[in-house]
DNA sequence: TTCAATCGTTCAAAAATTTAAACAAAGAAA
DNA sequence: TTTCTTTGTTTAAATTTTTGAACGATTGAA
């Protein structure tokens, strides 16, 4: 398999990543995850909402694209679920990594 | 301004690159113009109706969504243009910087 | 048990994105 | 000049995404 066709299926593997981070409103909702007192323990749906300024539902979908991301992982207490974001930089890597290949194979067929 | 704060606008400030690299069909045009043989001379939107098997006016939006992020130029030569990846990796290396500054702050703020 | 709180889902409406048909402009070729 | 090729744009239709209202399920508390 050419260099080319597995950075396509590369790029193919990230888009559901670069969608859920292109959009601001799940932007929002990654920053307030990342506050030093929210980090660790989290937010609920509930405080997402006032944070965000966002319906239940819409919430609750944005937070349905970033899981199927592996952006955001989540912990029940009791009713409670509380979002965080993932501890594994799964996705991000391989962002960088997809990053490192096209910069590579840019300048390599460049040379060509 | 605080580190999130920072972040929060560079995130913001990518948004147009993610979007338009998260499509698969933008990303098929990025693949064909990284071709050895086309990366320096380019492809024309007649090129490119073939090799995306779409039509000219959404190949021509889809060009500018890409243009408008910086992730393709163009050249003009008599009535043809010629599309191709932009030699300048501006928006590529801000977006490798905020996956470091993201990485980064997520790990600082995990340790207070 | 009953009540309240938290949450996800369904389904239809609203909004945004993507596409195609038709049109217009600019340069090359006859 | 006239004709052909290449391209972008406009407008409306099609599609997808996002949102809100209403509903139901689960858990904890009274």
């Amino acid at each position: 398999m050419s260099e080319l066709t597995k950075l396509k299926h590369e790029f193919a593997n990230s888009s559901g990543f670069l969608i859920a981070l292109g959009d601001q409103k799940r932007q929002n909702i990654i920053i307030a995850l990342m506050e030093p007192k929210i980090i660790l323990r989290g937010l609920q749906v509930t405080d997402l909402i006032d944070v965000t300024g966002l319906s239940r539902p819409a919430v609750s979908h944005h937070l349905k694209i970033l899981k199927d991301a592996s952006i955001v992982d989540y912990r029940r207490e009791g009713t409670k679920n509380f979002y965080y974001l993932s501890h594994k930089n799964t996705e991000l890597n391989k962002l960088r990594a997809l990053l490192d290949h096209t910069a590579e194979v840019i300048k390599c067929n460049r040379e060509i």
